[in-house]
DNA sequence: GCTTATCCTACTATTTAAATAGGGTAATAT
DNA sequence: ATATTACCCTATTTAAATAGTAGGATAAGC
């Protein structure tokens, strides 16, 4: 299951993706139209921020814009960012690899294989999905 | 990133698979041999066998046994009892669906058809493959 | 009737998710 | 200048899920 964070800020992102490019947006617009409460959705932007996923104004007129054209960013990236790994175990992660503590020996795991396969599919759709695709929503 | 639960039982079901089959094989020896907590890797097996995926025999030279041929039991099956939906957002999920609780509309939703895709996706997958190809290991 | 091994319930500890609180900082308008 | 607006940032809290533990009940086999 996705987290609600990701959810969110892909909403968000979505939200921002179908406003005029270039004015601010402000936190409590994007959140009472996506129903997401206030702070965590803040949170959530800021995030995205650091990651340059968007940039901020701040003050009066302030507010939130993508921070590139929305066919630039891909599924996959803010997934990354917000629910980490895109891999169902730590060891098949190309991102965020990890040993799986339970395995003696990676090639030796009956679900590794398995395990990139849905990785490879997953990738897939994530990588040539981008934030416009779900503006449009003709994903 | 999928459970230890999900993960454990799969292996379990795949070490099973590779044994003769109608000969019960003991939880700690499972265990040992996968590398498990004896007593979670326990309450896993149980489930599976309420779930009828598996039988078990008591008392000295008891044990479980796979109920059913391994090309019979699909990822997908294995998936929704441990794990629970294969989607990744509930208003999607074909056998455990239930409406978001953010969304106002599901039609309106942004993420629906990109979920969708993904939901299908992973469903392919995971019904195409057998806890025998896992054995096999040449998923 | 003792041993073996599953069955079953309940409990606990740890982590993660999902906020919430509350003030700080910068930009803008007047 | 100063009041207002709106983002910035840290810390805390609450709830739920995850992962595992404890301990005995039950059934089968010798």
């Amino acid at each position: 299951m996705l987290s609600r964070k990701t959810k969110y800020g892909l909403k968000a992102l979505t939200f921002l993706a179908k406003q005029e490019m270039g004015i601010p947006i402000q936190i409590s617009k994007i959140s009472e139209a996506e129903n997401i409460s206030l702070k965590f959705l803040e949170s959530i932007l800021l995030m995205m921020k650091k990651n340059d996923l968007l940039i901020s104004k701040k003050g009066k007129g302030g507010g939130y814009m993508l921070a590139k054209p929305a066919t630039e960013i891909s599924i996959a990236v803010v997934y990354r960012i917000l629910e980490g790994p895109i891999s169902l175990v730590p060891c098949v992660s190309l991102k965020f690899y990890k040993k799986c503590d339970d395995c003696h020996d990676e090639d030796d795991c009956s679900l590794h294989d398995l395990m990139i396969r849905v990785r490879d599919n997953n990738l897939k759709i994530y990588e040539n999905t981008s934030v416009a695709d779900l503006a449009k929503n003709e994903v």
